[in-house]
DNA sequence: ATCTTTGCAAATGCTTTGCACATTC
DNA sequence: GAATGTGCAAAGCATTTGCAAAGAT
């Protein structure tokens, strides 16, 4: 068990949940994931090669729990079904995502850049930003 | 029929679609709503006040109808539905939404205050913005 | 022993579709 | 009268849930 499952396996430990077969090959595909975008049924199907006998109602319910867990971030990039990243434990904000209108890539921008939008909004709306989604449509690069 | 509702009807027109009674009415509940954002099934029982025999599915096709053509803006807040709101002809952009998680009220911004931050974009990965989709998760004034 | 987790199948709920009828140009 | 739009009921499909069995502490 490498220092990324020995993480996350503390967080669930701390939350009193247990990493059990399941979980761990949920995490195991998500981690050889990153950069993607995968949805459950995804996931379902590459965890089924390392555990066959999972139920696809445990990945959903893994999905679940890791994202109130803060350790998967939820995204709805409008193509029917919900798609998930690990969240990166040193980003207190998520990332931006570059989505092209003709090819479908996604793509992620580091820059945050909302500080002073954030300040304006804290003083017109009085509202406390504690995260924020972000997402850009256009033409990316090869489709221009 | 009022302005809005001569532009409105001029949009379909020019791409070969008619102003029925049905999508008339659901147009006038929309322009009523100007600020909620409400699901199709919402919607569907505001029309049926009425235009009473209406049938759900051509609420639907008529959302995806005005959505294609840039008079709806479709949105995901997370509820597992979609919500609409009339996009207003004279912003360029999407504007953006605060949203609290404790008691879940939706309100706009109006600022943009990201041409900097698109400008890196296009710099940094050569990606053309179009539009934006910007949500701030927090606590809103009546919540903190 | 008790509490958590799983697998399966069935249920849920939003949305879409097929088709016959109505309406519009 | 050809094309477009509608209403209804049925289908689709991602996700959730009930429940009994299995596993962990």
């Amino acid at each position: 068990m490498n220092d990324g499952m020995i993480r996350l396996k503390s967080i669930l430990k701390e939350n009193g949940y247990k990493l059990t077969p399941q979980r761990r090959a949920t995490l195991e595909v998500l981690v050889n994931s990153q950069g993607e975008h995968m949805s459950t049924e995804e996931i379902y199907n590459e965890v089924r090669k390392a555990h066959p006998q999972i139920g696809l109602a445990t990945v959903y319910r893994t999905m679940i729990l890791l994202e109130e867990l803060g350790i998967l971030i939820k995204h709805n990039f409008e193509d029917g079904r919900y798609r998930y990243e690990l969240s990166h434990p040193d980003e207190d904000h998520d990332h931006h995502h570059l989505i092209c209108l003709k090819c479908g890539q996604v793509s992620e921008v580091e820059e945050d850049l909302l500080g002073s939008l954030e300040e304006i909004i804290d003083k017109k709306h009085g509202f406390k930003v504690v995260n924020h989604k972000v997402k850009f449509y256009g033409h990316c690069i090869n489709c221009q």
